[in-house]
Parts: C-alpha cells; structure tokens; sequence
DNA sequence: TCTGGGGTCCTAGGACCC
DNA sequence: TCTGGGGTCCTAGGACCC
C-alpha cells in the first residue's frame, strides 16, 4: 500500500505556527510579486477566496475580514518542509520515502500489515505534529492514484475522518471514486476533465469502468492507461529513487516594475543566472545548455493591456560547467539578443537543461590552472553565502541596485533560519 | 537518385503536477 | 481566467544513419 502525507494549508501553516494569534483566524499567503494567493486556511475559504486568485481582487474582502495576508518566506517554508520530510523518513525509513512536492510525500508502506495500517498512519500523523507543529492528512490505498484521492477526501470532513484514510477494499474505492469528481484526480487537468465531460464521464468511478483502449486514445496515450490501471488498483507509478538528481533547473521571476533597459535586463538575467548556478551545484551537477526566455508587455492603444509576447534563445554550451561567471556570460549574450529597444518586460528567466553529474565534466591538459581552481572558488562563495546570509558574494554582473526587484511587501520574519529573525518571547 | 525499411537522436510543444 | 515559480513526462516530427 502506498500513503501520501500532505500538509494541511503548508503555507499558512507555517506562518501560523509563530503566531498564535492567528490560530484561528482566517489567513492567506500571496505569491511571488504578491500576485496571487496561493495558500488559504479553512477560515479563509470559508469567506470564498478561491485558489490561485488574483490579490488584489481580493483586497475587500481581505480587508473587510481582517484576513492576515503574507508574502511569500520560502526561507521559512523550505526549512519547515525539511522538518517534516526528516520526520517522515524517520517513521517509514528514508528508502521508502520519496519527497513530492514541498509539503507532500508519499510513502510505500508495503511492509506494515493491512490491519495495522490504520494505527500505523495515525501514529505518523500525532508524532509529524507533534514534532514539527504542522498539521497533516494521510491517505492510504494500494496505488498513488487513489492515495491522492483518499488524502482528498480526508481533508474535506477533517473531523469525520480524524484527517486519515484508508482504502482497502473495492467497496471502499468503488465509494471514494463515485464521489470524487474526474477533475479532483491526479493526472486530469482542466482539458482531460473538459474532454472527459463531453463524453459524459462525470467520476472517477465511472472513468475506471473505462476500456483501457478508449484512454490510450482519449487521454495523452500510455499517461492514459496508466491512469486508469492505477484507478483499478494496479500501479503503474512506482516510487521514485530518492537519489534521482533534476534534470533542468530554473529561475525565472516576475519584475516589480516592467524593466525597458538593456542593462537592467542583463542585470536580472545575470542575477537568474548565477541563481540558477547555485541550484545545478547544490546537486552536483553540470549543465550542457542554457536558455533566456524574455516576456514583453507593450501598450496597446496607449491602453496598458495585459498581452503578454515570451521570445526565447538556445544554445549549447561547449563544455558541460556549473561555474557562475560562465553562465552569467553566455545568459547576457542572450539576452542581448533577446532585447528590442522599444519593449517593456515583465518577466525574464534563465534555464539550465541537459544535466550532467559534475565529475564528468572533463579535465584537460591545457585548461589553464586558474580555470582548473574555479571550482574551488565556487564552492567557496557558496559556503560564505549558505553560512552567512543570500548573496554576500555575488558577480557586480548581477547588480547592485536591482530596481527591478519584485515587490514582496508583507514577508514575515525567517525565523527558523535568521539569527537577527528569531522568534522572541518576552 | 528516392527507390524500401528500418533505426536513433534531438527538439518543440502539449499536458500535467504543486 | 492566466495570476507565480518551479518541475516532469510523452509524442510528433525533422535530421540523419545504414
């Protein structure tokens, strides 16, 4: 059987758990720009503000219901995250654990009893609170497919179901997909979902009644058998080795203000970059390609509209390299392509593909000793800057005022990862 | 030269996830 | 509806090989 754990509200959670005032009150956390809120507790959905919605639509209401809003701290998210994976990888064992998304993972608990399954994911439920002081439901079925549908309905009737769910027979499962609309499942989004209604295909029942022929056809080929094998309990989505490596990394961001400089851009990309760099080292890695993507935004009628143009650029790069100084040089080289005098941009980001372990990166006699050290130099800078705080050494490419930086008004304090941010009690 | 029947590798684009 | 910043997997089509 596999189990998913998802963190109630993550985001909010988190927020909450230094601010007991909040307890129970309504509170949201918008995303990067303060664009959109991208996590809400039950009070907060409970006055009807949707997922994914625009902030400032919002705003009224928000006001009105003294809703606390935050801006995104991923510092303190990211570090509260690692908290509960350890915990998890404590309880199921590290090998069975495979980390999903920042507040989710599933766990293969093929090793527990089926009459213990209960106990056993009620237990990991009480100590991951108790440890981590974030709330969590669980739920249990024998692929990952209908444990994503167990968890979900966990957490609608938190109360009914204690925020555990366990499907282990087929009258179970049979129920669970019946009332599990096919846009609530795992792998449908809204054009699956928007596919499978014009056929009449309302459930998720109802689409594993299914002939597997019919999904290949309807549903992105083998995506589609496996989706619906794995309704009918057979898996198809194995666990993943937690030692697997990414194969692209990316950092692109939004601007504060649209940016119409040529040196700005640079700036920005440059600081997406070495960014970027950072991330491909963390997991010893080297990239062998790298692509700028730009997005325009440009007045239409002397009418500011949102019509968004992304114009990207390729190439590939000589020599497998995760040295920051190269890439911010290929990146700027982009860039300048990239750049029209007359555009205003809204966004940039850099991509860093074809990932390669770094101790293939070949050596040769005739590099230079200088070039042969840059990797000593790398992991220097990342030292300083991991130990003291972001970017206390960085390349004068990135730049020095960033006016383009994105608005990020309503952080709260890095708590758990900021001496000068501690939590204090008086 | 494009006539047959394979095969591989790469990229772009679509669909999905959180 | 497209608001944010990440990612993955699959397929189709082109280039090239024998």
């Amino acid at each position: 059987m596999k189990a998913i754990v998802d963190c109630n509200s993550f985001y909010c959670s988190c927020e909450r758990l230094f601010r007991p005032d909040l307890w129970n009150k309504p509170v949201v956390v918008l995303s990067n720009n303060d664009g959109c809120i991208v996590s809400r507790t039950d009070e907060a959905k409970k006055l009807g503000i949707g997922m994914a919605a625009p902030y400032y639509q919002n705003k009224e209401l928000i006001e009105k219901n003294e809703v606390a809003a935050f801006s995104s701290n991923y510092h303190l998210y990211g570090d509260l995250s690692m908290r509960v994976m350890d915990t998890l990888r404590a309880l199921a064992g590290a090998h069975n654990t495979e980390v999903y998304s920042v507040d989710e993972a599933f766990l293969d608990l093929d090793m527990i009893p089926g009459n213990e399954l209960y106990d056993a994911a009620k237990r990991m439920k009480e100590i991951t609170e108790q440890w981590t002081g974030i709330k969590v439901s669980i739920g249990v079925a024998p692929t990952k497919v209908l444990s994503k549908v167990a968890n979900k309905l966990s957490k609608k009737d938190k109360k009914g179901t204690g925020g555990i769910i366990i499907l282990d027979s087929v009258e179970k499962i049979k129920d669970a997909l019946e009332s599990t609309p096919v846009d609530d499942l795992w792998g449908i989004g809204h054009r699956y979902a928007n596919k499978l209604k014009n056929f009449g295909i309302e459930n998720g029942w109802q689409l594993r009644n299914m002939p597997e022929e019919w999904c290949r056809k309807n549903l992105g080929g083998v995506v589609g058998v496996r989706m619906i094998r794995e309704l009918k309990g057979i898996p198809c989505i194995l666990m993943k080795d937690p030692l697997e490596v990414k194969k692209m990394i990316a950092t692109t961001r939004m601007f504060g203000t649209p940016v119409h400089k040529l040196s700005d851009l640079k700036e920005a990309v440059a600081t997406y970059a070495s960014r970027a760099a950072e991330k491909v080292r963390r997991q010893r890695s080297a990239a062998t390609s790298l692509d700028v993507f730009v997005v325009a935004n440009g007045f239409i009628d002397r009418k500011y509209e949102y019509n968004p143009q992304s114009r990207h650029s390729h190439i590939t790069l000589p020599q497998a390299t995760s040295n920051t100084g190269e890439l911010i040089g290929y990146a700027a080289l982009l860039a300048e392509n990239l750049f029209r005098p007359n555009e205003k941009y809204i966004k940039a980001g850099v991509l860093l593909g074809g990932l390669v372990p770094d101790n293939s990166i070949q050596s040769n006699l005739f590099m230079t000793q200088e070039k042969n050290r840059l990797p000593q130099l790398m992991s220097a800078i990342d030292n300083i800057n991991f130990s003291m705080r972001d970017d206390v050494v960085k390349y004068v490419a990135t730049g020095l005022k960033r006016n383009w930086k994105m608005r990020q008004q309503l952080r709260s304090k890095r708590y758990t990862t900021r001496w000068d941010e501690l939590f204090e009690i008086r």
